[in-house]
DNA sequence: TTGTATGCGTTATCAG
DNA sequence: CTGATAACGCATACAA
């Protein structure tokens, strides 16, 4: 094209303006525009507010694409989640928009339906939308880490939350699921229960592996033995929990005291105690994992476990960002384990008082 | 800066692949790489494939913000919800990240938290980020349009989902809540009920408001008259559910039908129902709104109306996208209403059958 | 069919 | 304290 004068479009009719546009107004250069704008400290405080005052009256938008292209780091942040639904999920997400938007970062969401390849996918899509890091909560049926390795080949920092990769080579988020079974245990236990069961997951998920791990361990701690009857593994659904509790109710000598893997789970086996006849907390105590949304609505109220979904979210980001300060320099992968809370309800506590008042359950709100 | 050589760093220390790399190591100018890679015709097949090879060897990933810096149009949505939990928005959110990934586009996600300052910041970050289009759920405290204004006036493309402001002059996907209130009354009114009660919410929301509307239609069109004593104000809170349930037994000519606008009340006045000993739904039907996810857990489960939170998503897309394709060209605003699905359970349902089996819960995956 | 040159809006470097 | 200018990586109008 031969080159010809700028098209000199007032800044009216334009979709945005430009600093050129502003520069131009103040007859001044492109660079006092754009040091004002960024508060340098060689402007003179009566250009700043000009300049300022100008942007203002224009509503000038700074576009952060050319920013980010001419600085090679742009303000974006990618997360990659299996799906956003249930409890879990879009409550880390929520955790990590807000931690993100306060340090002046906007987020990128990507789901990979629990599909490797889509994940891939998800990944190639940030790089080249390039975010500044990437937070990743693994899909069940990734097993090749390929495209991981290029993100961390690129220098783009990585931090996995609650699903991650395994070893010390990772930068990660998760929650101890040993711990929280332990000290749901050890609750029961407390009690005086002194013939737990135990609602196991599928064991060659780690969470679930983690959680029957605990529970044996607080077992172990008091010398109960561990017995075979009251060990039923699951898939955590509801009719699974209602079912391994009529099996439990049939045995000569029944649990005083359920610890189930999983909120939905506990919630079966309270249910078919209450057909039963059978008295919770009072004849058998139960305890579920995952503080479900419903555990507070239920009569009686589910003791369970909270999973820190926020405080993941905020854990998440807080790494990612010290990564990408970090940057260039090396840094020795973290990783972060988040304790998780026991929140003592009605399902589980023998004591005369009662959890004080039931929670007034938040309006249905959408 | 005198004009010097490019810096020359060999492709494997660079830390990601552009063009001109690719044009350097075969030997052509950019512009053959830039139209290969976009499938341009006026390549031939193997030049083309020569260059996606290298392309796929090199690992070159295209640098997306360079390209919308350049066409002006990025490929980039932005969505802004009130926040991102409970049941509704994540689902939302679910189906537009879907259909967005599936045309191409990534979504960038802000929370407002229900604070219009929050909001309008939002839409500044949206707007710096140079989205091709904006999708917004209204904060509560927003009453005023003017950050909007500026997007349409910037010629970007806004459709509002579910809490939009009201008019014609918008681009909206909203839930048509009259209809769903109307087809719950008129199922109690099926099921034989003929004093049907109404558990209202605050009628400052126009949800609400509606959701009144049509059980007010339901009463009229079969003749029932209004009774004041059967509609009941509350904030849609478990506790309220259960107060107004109170006050209704306590009636010398109690309801034997209850609508709610929100499925947290109806579960506080089904489980007074139960403390008193009155049957749901022989002696009283229940029907709740929102669906829930706990409303297919209790016994009974709650007959519910469905949102489509879905499709809302896909419909809010497939909106936008459609103005994105027509930019430039006249477009007259269009409101998309879905219509909410009756989803009938064991509250409300008095025939001899029940709702074949239970649903088994989904386990509580994370 | 391929190459050359230019600009998108911003910032960094250098020179005043 | 301010200005001129060259990139960032890509896409296109135009020339060959």
């Amino acid at each position: 094209m031969a080159p010809r004068k700028k098209p000199e479009t007032p800044p009216a009719a334009r979709t945005s303006v430009s600093m050129a546009d502003l520069a131009r107004e103040l007859g001044v250069s492109m660079t006092t525009i754009s040091r004002a704008l960024s508060d340098h400290y060689s402007i003179g405080p009566e250009m700043k507010s000009k300049v300022l005052k100008l942007a203002k009256k224009y509503n000038y938008q700074p576009n952060r694409l050319a920013s980010a292209l001419r600085k090679g780091k742009s303000k974006l942040l990618g997360i990659i989640v299996p799906y956003i639904e249930g409890r879990f999920f879009p409550s880390v997400v929520h955790g990590i928009e807000t931690a993100a938007s306060r340090a002046g970062y906007n987020v990128i969401i990507c789901q990979s339906n629990e599909d490797a390849a889509q994940e891939r996918r998800n990944v190639e899509a940030l790089l080249s939308a390039q975010v500044a890091g990437i937070m990743v909560s693994l899909s069940r049926t990734t097993t090749s880490y390929q495209h991981f390795d290029k993100v961390q080949s690129r220098g783009l920092p990585l931090v996995f939350f609650d699903r991650s990769v395994e070893g010390e080579n990772v930068n990660a988020v998760v929650l101890n699921d040993q711990e929280g079974a332990l000290i749901s245990t050890r609750h029961l236990l407390q009690q005086g229960c002194r013939r737990i069961a135990h609602l196991a997951g599928p064991q060659h998920l780690n969470i679930y592996k983690n959680r029957r791990q605990g529970y044996l361990d607080a077992l172990r701690e008091v010398g109960l033995p561990v017995e075979e009857e009251l060990l039923v593994y699951t898939d955590m659904t509801q009719d699974e929990g209602a079912a391994a509790m009529r099996h439990w109710l049939a045995l000569p000598n029944p649990p005083d005291g359920i610890f189930s893997g999983g909120d939905y789970c506990a919630l079966g086996a309270m249910q078919e105690a209450a057909r039963q006849g059978v008295r919770v907390p009072d004849d058998v105590a139960i305890t579920g994992f995952s503080n479900e949304a419903f555990t507070v609505i239920t009569e009686p109220t589910i003791t369970t476990i909270d999973q820190r979904c926020e405080e993941m979210g905020q854990a998440t980001v807080r790494l990612l960002l010290e990564l990408i300060e970090a940057s260039g320099t090396p840094f020795t992968p973290r990783q972060i384990v988040l304790r998780p809370e026991l929140l003592i309800r009605d399902s589980s506590l023998r004591d005369a008082r009662k959890t004080a008042g039931r929670r007034a359950a938040k309006a249905a709100t959408r």
